[in-house]
DNA sequence: CAGCATCCCGAGGGATACTG
DNA sequence: CAGTATCCCTCGGGATGCTG
């Protein structure tokens, strides 16, 4: 687990080297920044529960434009975590569900949602410390 | 687990509510957004493996500049996850170790990372597939 | 209903130069 | 060595209005 060997940089411009260990060379900031977006986890936490249509995730997250909504689940399409259907009614209706690809990855990231929300308490805490240090 | 009941909004402006189930409203993005910048999570896979100085840091991360260096270390240890020592040597020589909290949360998001490294083809190829299909 | 098009703004972040 | 101080610019994202 503490393999120390392969002193080079983590990451190098264009390239990236995984050797030794891995963390985030540019493959995986490649994946993470879109998980990363303003939206992207809110999206992602409520299809992982149930299908939704466009107007009920808007309903659902109601600060969110619908400029955003369309972006984000465009791009969270795009990269495999959630499918899209379109059914043609009139008026038309969609419903967006999570693929097996967006579910693997939510399992872990809830993790990290579920530690903020724990944590978020001694994050706050941390940061009066701090603030209250630089007064200085 | 799959608790359905109080279809309330998931996050309403200022306020939260952390009814039903938790994703992540206010405190969650709180927490979130920070970790999400550009380079917090390398230094924090950097940290996580021992304490490293100012300019060993910028060797191994060759791409970020003294200034988001800096300052990303600075917001990492307001939010509590990184200390600062200074030794005052001549010239002076600064060290950033991991604290518990930054090692605690280290430890969902190391496997988010690790997923990310992972399933990096997976996505790609996603996108390969949305592209093609957009050129209709 | 579920978008797309347009305009616009502020923050995040890069480049460069200077300092205790 | 480990920063701080400026300048500048991209781009994520909000507001508004129009459409199949």
């Amino acid at each position: 687990m503490a393999l120390n060997a392969s002193r080079k940089p983590m990451l190098d411009g264009k390239e990236c080297d995984t050797s030794g260990w891995n963390m985030d060379n540019c493959p995986v900031r490649d994946v993470i920044d879109r998980i990363a977006g303003k939206w992207s986890t809110l999206l992602l936490g409520a299809l992982a529960r149930q299908p939704y249509r466009f107007g009920e995730l808007r309903r659902l997250v109601p600060d969110i434009s619908q400029r955003m909504l369309t972006q984000t689940l465009r791009d969270l399409q795009r990269d495999g975590y959630i499918e899209r259907e379109v059914f043609p009614t009139k008026p038309p209706s969609v419903e967006y569900r999570m693929t097996d690809l967006g579910r693997s990855l939510f399992e872990p990231l809830s993790k990290v949602l579920q530690w903020a929300e724990a944590n978020h308490p001694s994050v706050k805490a941390a940061r009066v410390k701090y603030d209250e240090s630089e007064l200085a």
